[in-house]
DNA sequence: TTGTATGCGTTATCAT
DNA sequence: ATGATAACGCATACAA
């Protein structure tokens, strides 16, 4: 590897020259710099990041740590902060924790794990990143990131529980709202819920948008019409004739998944989607556009969550004033109308 | 941040023996040990890796570039390097292209992009990472790896086109020889099969897999039972009546996608599926355990080309020879029995 | 305009 | 058993 004192030599200047030409600082000739580029160019010359950042304290890198690479949500949070972090031009140091293949289903409740985050954390600042995001896999409160921490850390997609730790999250509850409210403005009324597992902060925002949606437009909450699901396709399935069997017209499913089970069933009673039974689902699962009609859903903002958790970052690196005193970010959805809510028949 | 030398001074010894201790050298008496253990527990005394790199000449880190994070081969690729690169203790410096978010779907007919990539290769390198490890999104010839570079590469899911750049791909052929052995197996003769795109090496070993398995069990490979597809579901659909009404019993489709088409149209005439006509599909995708029936396919051993990329990297590192001279190394499928295949009623 | 010298935090060599 | 010192590759204050 060609390094400055080489280029020196083989220019006959000195390090501090190649140096400050190298770095545009100007004050070099002409001639001299020409020189230096061209045996630059000639002997391939890479500069050693390395040494750089020992002398100037500083890496402009970040490390992310990711609950585990595999599940649906975690790629596109890391696409955001990759394309932030490429705008301002910082790298990543990725950590897999693989928590769900180590642990399967169960670590979220558990508390385990807290000590392998540490110990990655303290990795990581050997490595001097300058900051470290935290990218859950399922939103809920996290107190992994020891509050003493040097350097500035964010949550992606989960509750730090600390102003001093920004939380990056979903706007679950105004995401239910919207699509509730349409299921109102199309005349529907008797609207029944199949609910995410009673723990998750998903369930109780969304459960909160849609009593929000029902009250705007002076609809009673039966809490009859509330049945409580697991987030599988099978709770869908099984939750939908004790509501069918009470009269609603429409179901809002807290994801696209049971969504898929109330289909099934729907289907084996013979009842059409969109026409006798009106559906609306949560988070845009690619499968949702090939059920039979399309569903209609909102998107889960997971790319905008880890762009917005890039900008949290660099604010906290430029020790700016950040807007939100809270530190809860709530990043909207987006609203997708598709074929499964029909008019109400009066 | 606490140093060497404060710990030193802290403790009235030399940073030779603290560093020495630090690192389990030895040599030194046991009371020193004590203190200086003891004080940098105190002072939360962290290491910093890069002084370290730049006085070892080396970083244990590897640069990992992914075509784009958000399709679906991508993260479980990532997580098997991160499964291995944890085995070895190695880090990763995450390179997102995001291709497909910039280009669309076209970029991997040109070569436009393959100056950037030329770019993050020298950022990486100027990191001192030790190798590159490229992961592309579909499988094909890419040569964006500068055939000069100075640190082994490894081309992930892709063929380098040169034995000094290993390749590590899905042993498509095998998968399909499976499959349509399993069909074989069962009874069936007339064997349909919906491709994909022609130029791609995926459906062209495929393509192989399937006439392996015609001919090892004698049946004969009729041209008009080979439909040219394109991946998408639509594909799948509109090729499936001619494939019927030539009579086939069987129908082989190169991925999971088009077999959900291949489904939809086999409903819309009122055949079932297992029973009436059998299909198999490729890929594993989440979506095909869901169909009615579900679909026998085999799985895209994503995972496991990660772990073997990154192993195959290690061996680069410590300059072994390695075992495949060609210099491509085919990862196995694992066929996956469900329920979209019955036996032939003669 | 250019060169000299110092230090970033660490490891390693060679004395003591 | 311990310490003084050089070196890794670079940026920079200061001198020339």
């Amino acid at each position: 590897m060609t390094t400055i004192k080489e280029l020196a030599k083989a220019c006959g200047v000195s390090v501090a020259t190649v140096s400050n030409i190298l770095n545009n600082k100007g004050g070099a000739s002409e001639e001299t710099k020409q020189k230096v580029l061209k045996a630059a160019k000639e002997m391939n010359y890479t500069p050693n990041i390395v040494a750089k950042n020992l002398k100037m304290r500083n890496t402009r890198s970040i490390g992310v740590i990711a609950e585990d690479m595999t599940i649906f949500s975690i790629p596109d949070i890391i696409d955001g902060i990759t394309q932030q972090c490429e705008e301002a031009d910082y790298h990543i140091l990725l950590t897999n924790l693989r928590l769900f293949k180590k642990h399967e289903d169960t670590y979220y409740h558990k508390q385990d794990y807290y000590e392998d985050v540490h110990k990655e954390i303290r990795k990581l600042q050997s490595k001097q990143v300058e900051g470290i995001i935290y990218i859950s896999a399922h939103e809920r409160v996290i107190k992994c990131i020891p509050e003493d921490i040097r350097i500035p850390a964010v949550m992606a997609y989960g509750y730090s529980d600390t102003a001093k730790i920004p939380s990056i999250v979903v706007d679950d509850e105004e995401g239910a709202y919207q699509l509730v409210s349409h299921l109102a403005a199309m005349g529907h009324k008797q609207i029944g819920v199949i609910t995410g597992k009673k723990d998750s902060l998903h369930m109780q925002a969304r459960l909160e948008g849609f009593q929000r949606a029902l009250f705007d437009n002076s609809i009673l909450f039966n809490p009859k019409f509330c049945m409580t699901g697991d987030w599988n396709r099978e709770s869908g399935y099984s939750n939908t004739d004790a509501l069918i069997d009470q009269g609603v017209t429409a179901i809002f499913c807290m994801n696209d998944v049971m969504a898929g089970g109330v289909y099934d069933r729907l289907e084996e009673r013979g009842l059409k989607v969109g026409e006798d039974i009106s559906i609306v689902g949560f988070d845009n699962r690619e499968v949702s556009s090939y059920y039979k009609p399309p569903l209609t859903t909102t998107t889960l903002p997971l790319h905008d969550i880890g762009y917005k958790a890039s900008e949290v970052m660099m604010g906290l690196l430029a020790h700016e004033e950040l807007p939100e005193k809270e530190g809860i970010y709530k990043v909207p959805c987006e609203f997708l109308l598709r074929k499964s809510v029909g008019e109400v028949n009066e």
